[in-house]
RNA sequence: GCCCCCAUCGUCUAGUGGACUAGGACGCGGCCCUUUCAAGGCCACGACCGGGGUUCGAAUCCCCGUGGGGGCACCA
């Protein structure tokens, strides 16, 4: 285990919305550096002009700091080693570039995208692998500049060994060996003078004294030829760990459009910016997140904090992980029940806002403790809580006759419910509850009939935190009010 | 097609040759509590992919199958 500080990076391209993946590896950063005492970095990796999509790296940005990943090193942040926007970066690259190639490792290319896809097709066709052909690779050096002064476009490819094997160490596959006849010359640096992200990634690692490298294991293919490139220039090789991807639910496949519509459709989503929304927490989704592909032995509630204390690059898991969305509910309601009052008021207190509602502050103080343990996400707060801070409420006749009563009864109920609490100088569940099952107990009704009707008097709904306690805080005026407007309901209907 | 990776309950996982009658968590089922819905408590169901080795002994090490995943771009 490493006790030096670790150096880590999260470096996702801005191409589309921020993802439940990027969001894992960003936390392990996190945990190993906090844990070492080193930094977590965030390095945006946009060198791919085509598919950068706009707001894309902002979305990565807010979607960190609300997961409470706060990076040390950033491109709003700076630090030390920047920029951190590899499109800033682009002299640094052509540089490294150029070292490659007066050292004999990379060479200029020549052929067009048009050739190569011919190419590639025809050894389809002859069902070979498809390879960079080499035709280029031999080009004499001053041809190669001859082209290069004419203003031909040119890439530079990188020369991998074309015998023996490539041996790269993974943290928690243990090494890897190809044989270098696998491997292939790939683009480093593109017509348009920016990297791929081979080269890219590999000088940024490097000059940005990356010493741990955490990425999903859709990298292990290239593996090799980063290692070749690190070795190419002569550097140190940091660690790399190869984390095991997601599948989805069904555990066949990535996530896909289709899974991905369907569990929005669900009310989940693999987006940070939904999850949000949605009315999951930081906590919650980091916890799951957290334990597909780590395994701790027991105790799986963990605040990030805790997970500081308890990681362990050893502790990882190197196969895939199906998602489990009933499992993130779970962490998120047991998230929700840890939170204190007066941070749980804070959070709910916008999806009430939302709805339009004006929220007082000491009401809402006062009903958390009620609803706290009844919320799986934060916007369940308007299902069970809304009543609280609505001037009336309209309850539905229908949800107002209990099982198993006629007309006559239910009025009668309502009725007596009324004088009972009426002739009470305040209502709370210590004085109100035990008046009113006495006469639950004379009457002859269940307490489930007549609680019922006027649970649904009081706060209009058949479902709701525990009555008395309600009551209490929604005052004797209003309850009284409430349920008279019951009891003319049921005399009419 | 070729290459690489992975393999324990339905799912996430613990397990690093004997402490395994394979542990925990989610979900599912039941019971208790209970004015609704939850929460909580208790109980149950439920797995070492198959075959060969190595060893006194294998979930654990090796090999071969099988299954699953990923990759084979001037994308990351």
């Amino acid at each position: 285990m490493t006790t030096q500080p670790a150096r880590t990076r999260i470096a996702p391209s801005p191409t589309g919305h921020m993802h439940l993946g990027t969001a894992r590896v960003a936390l392990y950063d996190y945990l190993l550096a906090k844990k070492t005492g080193g930094q977590f970095i965030l390095r945006i990796e946009d060198t791919d002009l085509k598919r950068t999509v706009p707001g894309a790296e902002q979305e990565i940005m807010d979607g960190l700091r609300w997961l409470g990943l706060q990076y040390d090193e950033g491109p709003d942040v700076g630090g030390p080693y920047g920029p951190y926007r590899q499109t800033e970066r682009r002299e640094i690259y052509q540089h490294y570039a150029k070292v490659l190639v007066e050292k004999g490792q990379a060479y200029p290319c020549f052929c067009t995208p048009e050739r190569l896809d011919q190419v590639r097709q025809e050894q389809m066709k002859r069902k070979e692998n498809p390879h960079y052909d080499g035709t280029c690779r031999i080009l004499a050096p001053d041809e190669a500049a001859r082209r290069i002064a004419n203003g031909e476009p040119y890439t530079i490819r990188f020369k991998m060994p074309q015998e023996g094997v490539t041996v790269a160490h993974d943290h928690l596959r243990g090494d890897i060996t190809t044989e270098n006849k696998q491997l292939n010359d790939q683009v480093i640096l593109k017509t348009d003078g920016l990297p791929t992200y081979h080269l890219a990634a590999i000088v940024d690692d490097h000059e940005m004294k990356i010493t741990h490298v955490l990425r999903g294991s859709e990298w292990l293919g290239t593996f090799p030829l980063h290692v070749n490139i690190v070795r190419a220039f002569g550097w140190d090789e940091p660690a790399w760990i190869h984390l095991s991807v997601f599948l989805k639910p069904s555990g066949k496949g990535k996530m896909s459009k289709r899974e991905t519509a369907q569990a929005m459709k669900d009310g989940y989503s693999i987006f940070i910016k939904d999850m949000q929304e949605l009315g999951f927490t930081p906590e919650g989704v980091l916890n799951w997140g957290a334990l597909m592909g780590w395994g701790v032995p027991e105790g799986d509630v963990m605040t990030v904090p805790q997970m500081i204390e308890r990681f362990t690059i050893d502790s990882l898991t190197p196969s895939p992980a199906a998602i489990n969305f009933q499992k993130l509910d779970h962490f998120n309601a047991t998230h929700i029940r840890l939170f204190s009052t007066g941070d749980l008021a804070a959070r709910l207190k916008p999806y009430f806002t939302r709805e339009g509602l004006n929220v007082r502050e000491d009401v809402l103080l006062k009903m958390i403790p009620l609803i706290r343990e009844r919320l799986t996400t934060l916007d369940d707060c308007i299902d069970f809580g809304a009543f609280f801070f609505k001037d009336e409420v309209t309850p539905n006749t229908e949800d107002l006759i209990a099982k198993g009563l006629d007309a006559k009864q239910l009025a009668e109920i309502a009725k007596r419910a009324y004088e009972i609490l009426s002739s009470l100088p305040q209502i709370d569940h210590v004085t109100a509850e035990p008046p009113m099952r006495a006469y639950v107990q004379s009457s002859g009704f269940s307490a489930n009939q007549v609680f019922g009707i006027l649970r649904v008097a009081v706060t209009g709904q058949k479902v709701s935190p525990p009555l008395f306690e309600s009551m209490e805080i929604i005052g004797r005026d209003v309850c009284l009010k409430r349920i008279a407007r019951a009891v003319e309901m049921l005399e009419q209907g």
